[in-house]
DNA sequence: CAGGGATATTTGCAAATGCATTTAAATCTG
DNA sequence: CAGATTTAAATGCATTTGCAAATATCCCTG
């Protein structure tokens, strides 16, 4: 159960080959480490959640919609990171719920904004203090200047991966 | 489509309330931010992915096996933050497709141990540039000293959030 | 060393997801 | 301004996923 020896390096190859995964290390990969504690945080959420009755995208759009009002669902998919198709069918469950509603765009009548109600605010603050109890465990031990530099270069590769101008 | 004013707050209720969502900002909640860049990450390899016939679960496999050797299924799953019941019947594709075999344990025949072939490994090499490749780009403009604190802090918070000893 | 509980994995099933397509409305172009 | 093209959202369908239960094996205790 241990990372095996970086294999040898072929002697037709030039210097600066791409360095393989196994040379940088599982823990020293960026994208490996992030998607471990993601998985770990939605996780701790999921039971809460299934008592609420909201699965992740559910949540993450109630999330986002306390934040942000009336988007357009293509919009809201962008920010909750969910096909189109999915928040459309996540919006017919929350909308059956009474926990937002959705409006024709007054100027464009192909596009509707999604509103949260009072309902669904209540749920997300029901929500809210596990979402900032799983936040501040992750951060535990780790100082202030610690978060705000890590939150920083969050947000800098944020706007290196958009591809959305939202 | 501004973020809302932070509400007003109760009379009733201590200073020392629990910030808001709306407070902190979205794009100050770490948790929102790595899931969003993780989303464009995952999504970014998706096509090359469906080339290969992967999955992501299937891509995490083969990732990981390509730096330990003969894992236990559960183990491997806490590595791919997948359900077992997921990455036992990714594995069952994977070895259809032989790119895993996998060994019942020599001292537990309950255990599974899961090795990866060399068309494994071949089919990792193929997509592995495009992994380093999206790395990269989430890293544009960002220095060194500072992707190493980046990566340091991740480090933390995963050993904070562990659930498992691996 | 037998029996109860724990552990590793697989399987059944319902729900969720992603892709491709459809429907409807807006915009562009000649 | 008619017809082609683009855009927004919803829907059909096959696949994937997660939970719970089943199966097989191991370990612990008396």
């Amino acid at each position: 159960m241990t990372d095996r020896p970086p294999p040898d390096r072929p002697h037709d190859r030039p210097i600066a080959t791409l360095p393989r995964l196994g040379e940088i290390g599982l823990t020293n990969y960026a994208p490996y480490l992030m998607n471990r504690i993601m998985g770990r945080y939605n996780a701790s959420l999921r039971t809460e959640m299934a008592e609420l009755g909201l699965t992740t995208p559910k949540m993450r759009a109630l999330a986002v919609l306390s934040v942000i009002d009336g988007p357009l669902i293509r919009e809201l998919s962008v920010y909750i990171v969910a096909e189109q198709s999915t928040l459309s069918r996540a919006l017919d469950q929350l909308a059956a719920e009474g926990l937002i509603h959705r409006e024709t765009d007054p100027g464009d009548s192909r596009a509707t904004r999604v509103f949260i109600t009072d309902a669904g605010r209540a749920t997300f603050e029901t929500l809210w203090p596990r979402m900032a109890e799983a936040q501040a465990r992750m951060f535990r031990g780790i100082t202030d200047d610690e978060r705000r530099a890590f939150v920083g270069t969050l947000q800098k590769m944020l706007a290196n991966i958009r591809k959305h101008e939202i």
